[in-house]
DNA sequence: TCGTAGAGTGTTTTT
DNA sequence: CACTCTACGA
């Protein structure tokens, strides 16, 4: 792929002659062209660190105050929650404008938006709800169950996977091409799970973009609407949109539409849900793309760190082409630590930190990032044994914890009661002597008869069936004693009424629980309060409403808005459905202590569009990072390295990075030789902190031989002289599972081999020992492969 | 209905 | 090792 430059270069004036004040004002000249393009498509190459979330907001800003566009008339659209909320932030910053009346959003968000207006012709109740991916999967094996399939067959999370993935590719049960008897069964799951969500009024989060980018391709009127409304469309992370997206886009943008995609095929590093890089080719083909601008100064490292990262991915071949630089100077070396177990890795790390807090640095701008959730418990085991304060990424969000849950299946069912995953929740939590069997014959008489279970309870007789009505008859309760109250108020009855308080009250660990109900019912308030439900307000976008709005004029007969107000309140949304929503669509925080100041602990994914003062990369090695599985898939290894290129680059003044010559995984101690992107990074940039194993591959095995021969095992091997790291328990005795041993052959990593049927490879990881020991060899046409070492005939090549 | 022992499992993840 | 899920007995 080839990037064109600019046919015509834009008549940029001069951005230091920008007056103060302007909006204008600092940006540097890729970035001004940027901002002030023309009303056409155009692709932003937006390099790490280069001011993309500035150029975006900006470009808004100038537009806006430029008179281009009216806000109605923009949409930007981002991934996460985090980044529509910063750009919204930032540019209510840069001018007095209504954000809310903009379409500035997530996809996700924008779909909600767009369905909630449109929900009577795309089909769905008013009060739909939406399924988090767990609610999706308990709904999936729902499904399952209900046509007695086996789930070792269909494995829920795959079928729900399955489905999902049909879905971001623009598939419905009948667009999925059947080559065998397998996929005609997913189908018809797909199908089943289709028709009970649909019976039940809830969407998935693949759901919302299909719906809507199928109700606008159908739907002539509405379509002509909104290609007409939005002039400018800006979209954030291009390269990780996945099919259906940029589908989507495309359909809302019309011929009069410009595009404004940014991205960095770089930073690609969501291939295996479904992104496609692509995209980014694709766009400025079919959009006739005539600016490509890069974005190539970096405002957040020094040179060796940007050194260090355009090195490494200079390895990867498909790229579009861009290189880092920086006015900084080259700023510190690029530090690198070998470890004699992940133990002493940790040890290094926290030592390492507190050095730098003592030197001045906060804690908030220091990061441990780590290929897999997994490497956390070590490090974090050794900063809480040491008492730093550390925040862990990842983990259970609010809105996800089982006590949330709970509570918001019980304001879930008082919204809409045929919500079947909501009453399967929450029927007999606390439990209310409703037994598997109660709800066995409650399924199937709904399953017969097509109705929810909620409608199905007078089916089941019995004991149980008694104290079914007697559940219903509480939901009915509720809402009686909810109607016109606040939603603070709504929620406490129901907190209360449920059980669930004197639940979690008479539980030994049940005061964190209640905590968080408490936290549900003030993050329930902080919503009425920043969304304005409070008074008169209400949950649809203000400008589809208004009068002399863009939607005014529309055929009232294609519904551009299904207005249906509460015939009390003359709500058009009740503050709790849109409570609901905001707690499916966003997940919240994961730690009420974020305010502390505390090193911050994440995978290389979570750390994108972050960055720190100072970054430690962890677990340097073969193995982990690049990660095994990754070897199996197609560009597996330049999606890695495009992870561990993320994960350089988020580093602004010093940069660590590391790797463990033995490791604790899965309960077995692991052997590891080093990463192989040491050896794409640039020696005059690196700094090692322990002296080199030379020769790597076969390095460690024969050090390890030496030293342990010399009696003083792996810690002679971390540079004596060194801190006193007190490395704890002696390593694991490396004879017993030895490399060396294995097979009764002496094969060590790095070692080139001999196999009959793939011919020669190269011994990337060995692991196990007698007839566990294998080992995964690289063989270069066949790829890499995991070997019994008992079974495979190995021979070593000299 | 509930608690617990044993098996199974084990990249990355936002919405 | 640490966690989740299932099956079984009280």
């Amino acid at each position: 792929m080839e990037i064109h430059p600019p046919s015509a270069p834009a008549p940029v004036s001069d951005p230091s002659s920008v007056p103060a004040g302007s909006l204008l004002r600092g940006l540097n000249p890729e970035q001004y062209e940027a901002v002030t393009l023309p009303h056409v498509p155009a692709l932003i190459l937006a390099g790490a660190g280069s001011g993309k979330t500035r150029v975006l907001t900006t470009r808004i800003a100038w537009l806006l105050q430029t008179g281009q566009m009216s806000p109605g008339g923009v949409m930007a659209v981002t991934f996460t929650n985090k980044a529509a909320k910063e750009m919204l932030t930032r540019l209510s910053a840069m001018l007095p404008v209504n954000v809310r009346g903009m379409w500035i959003g997530t996809f996700h968000g924008l779909c909600n938006r767009f369905l909630r207006a449109h929900w009577k012709v795309a089909g769905l109740p008013q009060a739909f709800q939406i399924l988090d991916s767990s609610d999706q999967l308990s709904a999936v094996k729902r499904v399952i169950k209900g046509m007695n399939l086996d789930e070792e067959r269909f494995v829920p999370k795959q079928v729900s996977w399955f489905i999902a993935g049909a879905k971001e590719d623009g598939k419905r049960p009948g667009d999925v091409a059947i080559h065998d008897g397998q996929t005609q069964k997913l189908v018809e799951i797909y199908q089943a799970y289709e028709d009970q969500c649909q019976r039940e009024g809830v969407v998935d989060f693949a759901e919302l973009m299909l719906r809507t980018y199928e109700l606008m391709r159908d739907n002539a009127p509405l379509r002509e609407h909104y290609q007409r409304r939005f002039g400018h469309i800006l979209v954030d992370e291009f390269q990780d949109t996945n099919r259906l997206q940029y589908a989507w886009l495309k359909m809302f943008a019309g011929p009069q539409c410009s595009v404004l995609a940014v991205g960095d095929d770089d930073q690609s590093i969501y291939a295996f849900r479904g992104a496609q890089v692509g995209n980014m080719a694709d766009f400025e083909r079919e959009f006739r793309v005539q600016h490509i601008i890069k974005l190539e100064r970096n405002y957040r490292s020094c040179g060796n760190i940007l050194d260090a990262a355009n090195h490494l991915i200079g390895h990867n071949s498909r790229r579009l082409g861009k290189n880092l630089r920086t006015e900084a100077g080259p700023g510190e070396p690029v530090r690198v630590q070998e470890s004699a177990s992940d133990y002493s890795e940790a040890q290094w790390i926290l030592e390492e930190a507190q050095q730098l807090h003592r030197q001045g640095m906060a804690r908030r701008e220091i990061a441990i990032l780590y290929r897999s959730n997994a490497q956390s418990r070590v490090i974090e085991s050794a900063l809480f044994n040491a008492g730093i304060p550390y925040r862990v990424y990842g983990g259970l969000r609010f809105f996800e914890r089982a006590e949330v849950k709970h509570a918001l299946a019980y304001l879930r069912l008082i919204e809409n009661c045929n919500d079947d995953t909501s009453y399967l929740r929450v029927v007999n939590f606390p439990t209310r002597g409703i037994g598997a069997r109660t709800l066995e014959q409650l399924q199937d008489a709904a399953r017969s008869s097509g109705r929810s279970l909620w409608q199905s309870v007078g089916a089941v007789g019995g004991k149980g069936g008694g104290n079914l009505v007697a559940f219903n008859q509480l939901i009915d309760s509720m809402r009686n004693e909810t109607r016109g109250l606040t939603l603070r108020e709504i929620i406490e009855v129901m907190l209360q009424r449920s059980g669930l308080v004197d639940f979690y009250r008479t539980e030994k660990e049940g005061a964190d629980r209640i905590e968080n109900l408490e936290e549900l019912v003030n993050a329930a308030e902080a919503f009425v309060t920043q969304e304005g439900f409070g008074k008169d307000a209400v949950a649809l976008p203000v400008d589809e409403l208004a009068p002399g709005s863009m939607a005014e004029g529309l055929p009232r007969a294609v519904a551009a808005v299904d207005l249906k107000p509460d015939a009390e309140t003359g709500e058009i949304m009740s503050p709790l459905a849109a409570f609901l929503t905001h707690a499916a669509l966003e997940a919240g925080d994961n730690q009420a202590q974020a305010g502390q100041d505390a090193i911050q602990l994440m995978t290389v994914h979570s750390a994108k569009g972050l960055e720190f003062d100072a970054v430690f990369i962890t677990g340097l090695e073969e193995g982990l990072f690049p990660h095994e599985n990754s070897a199996n898939e197609p560009d597996g290894l330049e999606e890695e390295r495009r992870l561990m290129y993320v994960a350089i680059t988020r580093a602004r003044q010093r940069l660590y990075l590391s790797f463990s010559q033995t490791r604790m995984l899965h309960g077995q101690t692991r052997y590891h030789i080093k990463s192989r992107f040491f050896d794409e990074l640039p020696e005059t940039a690196l700094k090692w902190l322990t002296p080199r194993t030379q020769g790597f591959g076969s390095g460690f095995a024969r050090d390890y031989q030496a030293a342990w021969q010399r009696g003083s095992g792996l810690q002679s091997m971390v540079g004596a002289g060194q801190q006193p790291y007190r490395t704890p328990a002696p390593p694991p005795p490396m004879p017993t599972r030895s490399p060396t041993e294995v097979g009764g052959q002496r094969f060590k990593a790095g070692m080139s081999v001999f196999h009959t049927k793939f011919g020669e490879g190269v011994i990337v990881t060995l692991e196990g020992s007698g007839t566990e020991a294998r080992a995964q060899v690289n063989f270069g046409r066949h790829g890499p492969k995991w070997l019994a070492l008992s079974v495979a005939k190995l021979t070593i090549v000299e």
